[in-house]
DNA sequence: TCTGGGGTCCTAGGACCC
DNA sequence: TCTGGGGTCCTAGGACCC
């Protein structure tokens, strides 16, 4: 049977949902993202587009650009609660529904003609049903593949419907244009155009060994596989690492290393928190720093011994911390994350997990989130004191 | 007054092992 | 007493996506 899939994208969906929530706020260009000095877009409405807002773009442009646009923070609760609604609309049209963010899902729509009529059809109804029941608008692609389907729900953005019938793969690679293929972006574009390399059809030139000759080997054959239309295999469900991790631009850059190590402390916190909800532990802590020149370090490691409890992961983020930072360097950005995530039953048992000093306090960091998600403002002390934290 | 935050995947080099 | 070679793990950095 030749497989269906459906690609739905909801359209300017932050501030989509803003426009529904605030009718004053329709037909008008809005702006939602960090409103601070050094925030960006994260997404603004078609009527904000028109002048040359993109999301990602810094705020202040946006705001040069667009000055009477409405410029709201952002509830990412509430889209969240609007895409769990939609996502149950999708669910009532597939069984394989595939969330691959807030604001997008695969559909396996094969073999479901019997119910929901031709593929087009069937997406003429699922658009209408999210229309009717949430008043948002989304765009579907529908294709043989995910690739494919992925790139036709943008296709004819907004309020979309484009399907690439099979067969019609190259000639749709090609009108899609390099720059729009998934997975290639600017660095990968001007690598290409090094090469005289513009076009797909030019890409398409090429052996998969004469590409992995210049670009390596899973780059060059994921070049050649798009440029024929082929799924080079995105979203297929299987991950092979996971990560867990929280970072912060500061809005002016923070010399203190109190300060560095106070947010380092509730970055630790925050991870080792998300990680116990998610029932995972991970075996390396890893640092980002980001400097006043924008240049970006990490540094990770691994220790010997498994990671039970932020005080543990604070004291490893710390070390790094002071490996890499020279003091007084002013620093943009500052981030913690958890790396190799596995789930908790499925993670090696280790003996150490018994007279582990860390274990009695990563149960005392489960009350207090538990505590937390009842509503309690309950923190470590060294969080609210601007001092160093006291030892033990 | 430049350029968010949360992710995944790939590569290259070094350590270490057989 | 002149440097093989394959495999795996770890680290740092970079590309890309939404």
């Amino acid at each position: 049977m030749q497989p269906v899939w459906f690609h739905v994208d909801m359209d300017a969906f932050y501030a989509s949902v803003e426009q529904r929530d605030n009718p004053e706020f329709q037909g008008k260009p809005v702006i939602v993202g960090g409103l601070g000095n050094r925030g960006v877009v994260s997404a603004c409405s078609y009527e904000a587009r028109v002048f040359g807002v993109h999301s990602a773009m810094p705020m202040y442009q946006a705001k040069r650009l667009c000055p009477q646009a409405q410029f709201v923070p952002g509830r990412m609760e509430r889209y969240s609660e609007v895409s769990r609604q939609i996502v149950a609309i999708l669910q009532s049209f597939s069984p394989v529904v595939q969330q691959i963010s807030i604001d997008e899902a695969f559909l396996d729509m094969t073999g479901t003609e019997r119910l929901f009529g031709k593929p087009r059809q069937a997406a003429i109804l699922l658009k209408n049903r999210v229309r009717n029941e949430t008043a948002l608008v989304i765009s579907v692609g529908i294709g043989p593949t995910r690739f494919i389907a992925k790139m036709a729900s943008d296709f004819d953005k907004p309020d979309g419907l484009c399907r690439v019938s099979p067969g019609k793969e190259i000639a749709f690679v090609d009108a899609v244009g390099l720059r729009k293929l998934w997975g290639i972006g600017d660095s990968t574009l001007s690598a290409l155009a090094k090469h005289s390399i513009t076009t797909v059809a030019q890409l398409r030139e090429y052996s998969v060994e004469h590409l992995q000759r210049l670009f390596g080997e899973a780059a060059g054959s994921y070049l050649h596989k798009v440029s024929h239309g082929i799924d080079p295999g995105i979203h297929t469900g299987v991950t092979k690492s996971r990560s867990i991790s929280t970072e912060m631009t500061f809005p002016v850059d923070i010399t203190d290393v109190d300060i560095l190590e106070q947010n380092l402390l509730g970055m630790s916190h925050e991870v080792m928190f998300r990680a116990i909800e998610e029932q995972v532990t991970a075996p390396t802590v890893a640092i980002k720093l980001r400097f006043s020149d924008f240049s970006t370090i990490s540094a990770q490691t691994t220790p010997n011994k498994p990671i039970y409890s932020a005080e543990q992961v604070y004291s490893l983020a710390k070390e790094l911390l002071h490996d890499r930072w020279k003091p007084f360097q002013p620093v943009r950005l500052l981030g913690v994350g958890l790396h190799n995530v596995s789930s908790t039953s499925t993670a090696p048992q280790q003996q150490e997990l018994f007279d582990n000093p860390f274990k009695r306090k990563r149960d005392l960091e489960r009350t207090i989130l538990t505590l937390r998600s009842k509503g309690r403002a309950l923190q470590k002390a060294s969080l609210l004191d601007t001092h160093e934290p006291g030892q033990q």
